[in-house]
DNA sequence: TATGAATGAGTCTTCATTCAT
DNA sequence: CATGAATGAAGACTCATTCAT
C-alpha cells in the first residue's frame, strides 16, 4: 500500500533513498543519450545528478550492473507495455499502429530512449545489446512477421515486404524519427514536428507509402486516449 | 582528374605512406562501426592495421583530425554519389528509388557506414554529426520534401506524410536495415536478406506500405547495372 | 579473579556485545593468517563474521585498535603462557624444550597465529611488530641466550652458535614449521606431520642437530600433560 | 659478448631502458619486503626509483606481471644457483652446509628476499607462492630428504628428524634470521651478527643442535670463496 | 546497539600525446 | 619514416571513516 514499486532486492524502498538512486539513474540514461554508453563516466553522471562519483557505485557496484539497472527497470518495462496488447489475431496494420502509438506515448516519457536503443541496441558492439536481448518478446515479434506473411500470402499485402524485416522497420522508424526531430530541424530551420504529426507520418508510410488511396482512411483514427 | 586531393600538406603522396594511411584508415572505420568512436583508441586502431599507435598519431595527429579524413574521404564522397543524380525535376518515387539504390551500393562497399551513420551522425553528441552536417546537400534534401510536398498539393501523395521528414525516412530506413541484418538473423534464426532484398523492402516500404496494389508495379523494375 | 578486564571504557561487557565483538576478533585474526593484515579490509572481516563493516568500527574505532586487541588480547596472553615458567636455573635444554612445548600447545588453539607472526612480526614494516615489541619478555628472553652462554662457556655447548640468536631459533622454528606444514604436504604429496611430530622435529633439530646419539634420550620424554 | 644478460622478450635490452626497468623492479623488491606485496602500491614503486607511476605499467603492464618479473628474474635464478650443485650422492650434512652458504651468499646481494620469502612464500595466501612454487626443484628437495632418511636407516643420523621437514628447517633457518637480524640487534641492543656468524650458527644448528661434540669438527672448515 | 548512506582520498590502469632518436 | 620511452590527466573502483537515525 505504501507503494514499494520498483523492488530492488535486498534494499529498503526509504524515500531518501529511492531519491539518490532515481536521480542517478536519470542523470546516467540523459547523458547514455548524448554522448553513448562508452563515453559517459561516472563523473559525469554523478555531477548531473549532483552527487559524487562514489555514490555511482554506492548504488551500481559497476557499469555492469548500472546498464543492468538501466535495462530492467527503464527499457524492459516499456517494451511489455508495447508488445504486451498484441495478440495472434491481430491484423498486421492494427498491430503495427499499436506498437507505433504505444511506443511513441512511453518514448515520449523518456526521450532518451532512441539514441540509446540505435547506439547501443541496433548496433553491433552496442553496449546494451545483449541484455535488452534478453527482454525482447521473440514470440510477439514473430506475431507481426506472421501476420504480415498471412496477409501477403491473400495478395492483401505488398509482396515485396519482407515480413521479418518488418518489425526492425516499424521499431527502427519510431526511434529514428524520435531522435532525430531537432536535427530535422536544423536542416529545415522550422520547429520539429510533434509527437502526433510523427505517428500520422510514421503510421502513414507504414501503412500505404506514398501512396494517396485508401491510406488516408485507414490512419486516420481517433486516438482513444 | 577528380583530383582526390584532400591535400595535406607538406606530405608526399608516396604509396608506402598511403599504404599505411588507408590501412590505419581502414582499422579506424571498422572499429567505430563496432565500438563507436569514443570508445575506439588509437591502440586499438593501430593493433588492428598492424602498426604502432605512434602511427596513428603520425598521419593524423589527434582524434579530430582522423575523424575529419573519415568523413572527408570515406562519408563525403558517399554523399555526392548518392545525392548528386537528384534533379529538382524528379519525381518523390524516382527520387526515392534512385537514393535507396545508390547508397545501398555505395555501402555495401563500407559496411561500417550504417552503424556509425546511426550512432555518430544521427544522435545528438554523435562524435562526426557536425562534421557530416558540413557536407549534407542541402538543396537536395529539400528537393525531396518539396517533390513530396506537391505530390500532396496534387491529391497524388499520401497526406498524412511529412515531406520534410521523408528524407529522414528515406536514410533512416536504408541504414538502419543494413546494420540490422545480422540482428534480424539472430532473432529469426535464419540467413539475413540480401541487398537486393533489403532494396526490394525499403523501397516497397516507401513507395507503397503494406498496401498491395499498384505497389509491384511502381517497385519492381529491373536494376539496369 | 583472573580479570580479562582489558578495559574497553564506557562499554558494557554485555555478553551479546561480547559475541559480536569475538566474532569479528576471530574474522579478522583468521584473515590476517591469509591475506595479512594491509590487505585485508574491513569489508572482508564483516563479511566473514556476518556483520556490517560498520559494526568493525564500532567496536574497534579504527585498523589501529583492531590491531591493539588482536595483540592484547590473543597474541600477549600466549607469550605470558610460553615464557612465564621460564626460569633463570633452568637449564638450555629445559627451556627449549619448555618453550617449544608451551607454543605447539597455544598455537593449536590459534592456528592463525604463526602465519601472522612471521608476516606481521618479524619483518621489517610488520604491522604488528611494534605493538608486540611491547610485550615482549625481554629478560626471559635474555635467560635462554644466558643459559647458553654459560653451557658454551663450560664446553657444554656447540660453541658455534649465537646465544643470541638461539631464542630466535626456537621461536622461529616453530612458527616456520606450523605455518608451512600444509605446503609441505603440497610438495611431499603426503598428509602433514601432526603436532607431535613437529615437536620431536623441531626439539631434536634444536638439542642434536643431524646427530644421531644421545639426542634420543633428551628428546624422549613423555609428555607429561 | 656483450651480455644481453636477462633477456626479456620482445624488448630490446637498450641500456636506457635497462636502468629504468631494473630501477623499478629493485624499488618494487625493496618494498615489498618492508610493506608486503599488497601494501606497495605502484606509487610508491614509482616514488622510490623517482619515476612516474604510469611507468610502472609501462613496464609492467600490471601487477601480476610485476610479480612474475620479481619471480622469474630474482627469485628463480637464486634457486638455481642454490640447489642446482646439490647431488643424489651427496652426504645430508654437505647438502646442507652448501645450501646454507650459497643461499647466504645469494641472499647477502638481494636482502629483501628473506621478508618476501617469509611473508609471501611460505604463508597462505602469499602473494607469491604460486608463482615460486613453478620454480622449486622438488627433485632436489627430496633428495635431501631422501638422504636424511638414508642416514636414519643407517643410525647415522638423529632419528626424531622428519626427513621432509629438514628441508623447511633449512632455507626457514637461513631466511628467518637473516630477516630479523635487524631485530634482534634492537632486542639484545648490540649490532648484529655478521653474514658468516650467521653461517655457523646456522649450520652448527642444523648438523649438531645444542650438542658439542664432532659438531665442532664438522663445521668448521674453511669457505673456499 | 546497530546500520545504511555518503564521501574524500587513494588504487590500478588506460590513453592521447610529446619527444628523442 | 617510424617508434619506444615517457607522462599527466582521467577512468573505474575501493575503502576507511563519518554521521544521522
Amino acid at each position: 500500500m505504501t507503494g514499494k514499486a520498483t523492488g530492488r532486492p535486498g534494499r529498503p524502498a526509504a524515500s531518501l533513498e529511492r531519491d539518490a538512486r532515481d536521480l542517478l539513474l536519470a542523470a546516467a540514461t540523459d547523458l547514455f543519450a548524448v554522448h553513448g554508453v562508452a563515453a559517459t563516466t561516472f563523473a559525469m553522471i554523478a555531477k548531473r545528478a549532483g552527487l559524487t562519483p562514489a555514490m555511482v557505485h554506492y548504488y551500481f557496484i559497476d557499469r555492469g550492473q548500472l546498464l543492468d539497472a538501466v535495462v530492467e527497470e527503464r527499457i524492459a518495462p516499456l517494451i511489455v507495455s508495447v508488445w504486451g496488447p498484441v495478440n495472434a489475431s491481430d491484423a498486421p496494420a492494427e498491430i503495427i499502429r499499436g506498437v507505433v502509438e504505444r511506443m511513441l506515448a512511453g518514448i515520449e516519457q523518456m526521450l532518451w530512449i532512441p539514441s540509446t536503443w540505435m547506439r547501443e541496441v541496433l548496433n553491433e558492439g552496442g553496449l546494451l545489446r545483449s541484455r535488452v536481448f534478453l527482454h525482447l518478446p521473440f514470440n510477439k515479434l514473430k506475431l507481426l512477421g506472421k501476420s504480415v506473411a498471412g496477409g501477403q500470402a491473400r495478395k492483401a499485402i505488398n509482396p515485396n515486404l519482407d515480413p521479418g524485416l518488418i518489425v526492425f522497420s516499424t521499431i527502427g522508424l519510431v526511434m529514428l524519427h524520435v531522435a532525430t526531430v531537432r536535427f530535422w530541424a536544423e536542416i529545415f530551420e522550422s520547429k520539429p514536428p510533434n509527437i502526433e504529426a510523427l505517428r500520422l507520418h510514421i503510421t502513414g508510410l507504414l501503412l500505404n507509402g506514398l501512396q494517396p488511396e485508401a491510406s488516408a482512411r485507414s490512419v486516420q483514427r481517433t486516438r482513444n486516449k
